[in-house]
Parts: C-alpha cells; sequence; structure tokens
DNA sequence: TTAGTATGTTAGACGAGCATAACAATATTA
DNA sequence: TAATATTGTTATGCTCGTCTAACATACTAA
C-alpha cells in the first residue's frame, strides 16, 4: 500500500526529465555527475542539486554529497517509463512519419511527459502493428504514404 | 518588418491555451467572457486577467475593462493555428489510433503546444494521406490496424 | 603534497502562472 | 430604481523551476 503512495506521486515533466537523464548517463557512462545531467538538459549545476534533492526526498535518487546520483528502483521504474514512452514516440516519428532523428528525439523529449496512458498504449500497439506488416521490406500502404509525401512536398 | 517581430513572440503554452479558448468561445458564443474561459481553462478569473493584460500588451488581445475579450487579428492568427494543431492531433487520435473523442481531446490539448513544426506538417500530410486511402470505407492497412487492436486486448 | 582547476553546494533572487480575499462594476429582478 | 447576485479587477502571496554569485570539496599535475 504504501509503496503504491510512492509510485503514485504524481512528477512534473521537469523531475521526470532528471531522472531519464540519470538513467541515460548511467547506460552511457556507468555513472551520473552533476555537471553532465546539467548538460544534458540544459540546465546549471544549482537547478540540477535541488531537483537531486527533492528525487532523493522522493525515494526515486540516492545522492551523496559530491558524488554520483543514483537511481533506487522505484526511480529506475519511473525512468524506464518515460523512457520506454520516448522510444516509441521517437520511432513513430521516423518510422511512420519517416522524420530525422535529431527532430524525432527533439519532439520525443518535449512531448513525451504529456501523452496519456491509452493513448501511449494504441501508439505501441501501432508501432507493433507496423512492425508486423513488414516482412523484409516496407509495407505497401506506408510506402504508398512517403510516394504521398514525395507528391506533397515537390508541389 | 515590425509586425514579424509581433508574431516571432514565442508564447508559453499557457498563452496559447488562453488565445485558444477565447477563440473556441467566440465561435461558440459569439463572444469570450472572463468567466467562460476560466472555466474552459480550469482557472479562476484573477489569472485570466492577468493572462488578458498580458496578451494585450502583446498586441495579440483586445479587452476593455469589464467587457469581452477578442481576438487581434494577430492573436487570431495565432489562435487558428493552435487549433489547427490540436484538430490534427485530435483527428489522429481518433481515426488512426481509434481513441474515443474525450480522450483524443485531452491529449491533444496536452501536446498541441509542444509539436515542431516539421513534425506538425508530416502528420498533417500522413492524416491527408489517410483520408486518401478511403474511398467511401476503411483502408485495409487501417482495417488490419483495428484487426490487430482487438487481438492485442482479447489477450 | 600542495597549487590550481574542476566540480558540487548553498544562499538568495526572479519570473511565470496560479491562488485567495477584498473590492468594484455590472446585471438582474422584485 | 433599489437590493441583490453575478462577474470582473486588484492586491498580494505561493510554488516551481530556473538563475547567479559565493563558497566548499574533490581532482590533477607539478
Amino acid at each position: 500500500m504504501d509503496e503504491k503512495i510512492m509510485k503514485d506521486i504524481k512528477l512534473s515533466s521537469s523531475m521526470e526529465d532528471y531522472l531519464e537523464a540519470i538513467a541515460v548517463l548511467k547506460k552511457e557512462n556507468g555513472v551520473a555527475r552533476v555537471k553532465d545531467i546539467g548538460n544534458l538538459l540544459n540546465v546549471k549545476n544549482p537547478s540540477v542539486n535541488s531537483a537531486l534533492n527533492f528525487l532523493a526526498d522522493a525515494g526515486l535518487v540516492v545522492h551523496e554529497r559530491y558524488g554520483y546520483a543514483d537511481l533506487t528502483e522505484d526511480g529506475m521504474a519511473v525512468a524506464n517509463n518515460v523512457i520506454e514512452r520516448h522510444n516509441i514516440l521517437t520511432r513513430f516519428f521516423t518510422e511512420i512519419l519517416g522524420l530525422d532523428r535529431q527532430k524525432a528525439e527533439e519532439d520525443a523529449c518535449k512531448i513525451e511527459h504529456f501523452l496519456g496512458d491509452e493513448t501511449f498504449n494504441r501508439l505501441t500497439i501501432f508501432m507493433q502493428y507496423a512492425e508486423s506488416c513488414r516482412e523484409g521490406k516496407t509495407p505497401e500502404w506506408l510506402d504508398g504514404f512517403y510516394r504521398f509525401i514525395q507528391m506533397k512536398e515537390k508541389v
């Protein structure tokens, strides 16, 4: 019951970003430092610091003074959820809409916090469907869309 | 040149919401009152008031004391842009992902401010493509997706 | 092993966007 | 048209997330 209450904390999009950043940095560098989190999120050290304090109080992060930031199990769960959303969105933007990776990542970052669960689930299933359609090659309907884009953008 | 500067003001998502609300209310009621804007956006009157002051200073809204709020030409342009984004997103969520109208509108509201132009354009073209596929009936690929959802959600 | 640099922390300020409470104007209706 | 109810406005304060400046610690290399 108490754990549920923990997990039901509604995090702001900023706080989700910090958790995500820590997870990403740990995957990349094995470790997450204040400075690198700041660079990733384009904020200064003191902002990172107060975020880490908040997240530590919420039981999502462990942060020893002058040391690395790490995720608790709960924090990892939240971070993974955000990353999953991020990835689905990025895939939709690149694999379906045909956007370049950078723009896709940018937009995924911006909206990943705001999609409702149901919408996210449907989008996930949509990507699974698109995957199931592709047997070695781009399915006809998607290829049709790409031709349609060509046409639209040539005009 | 000066007008361009006007239009290049980067509005916060809140301010976009206020402009959108005014446009919606004008379409619905012919007129936009402080109270109705507040109800639509779930904020109190003083919040509406300060937003209107800000938007009036920015040349996007006209608001006589104790009177109705109205959009300037620039304000209308912004509002229409937001509404267009909103509608495309709503259509994607309902017509493609098959979500119910309410959830679709909710999520559209939340993310309409954050989609990049390019992403939005592609999504627009995608909806045009989906439309072009449907000659009286749901196109096979979309129907396939709906069967795929059934399958996934039955399990 | 100490001097200098890089990184982390604290204190304090600020703007955006919201709220409540008190007040002012307008609308309604008896 | 006076009394009351509704709506709009002002003053003020709060929280969140950011910043800068000053200070503390840790790292690095001479």
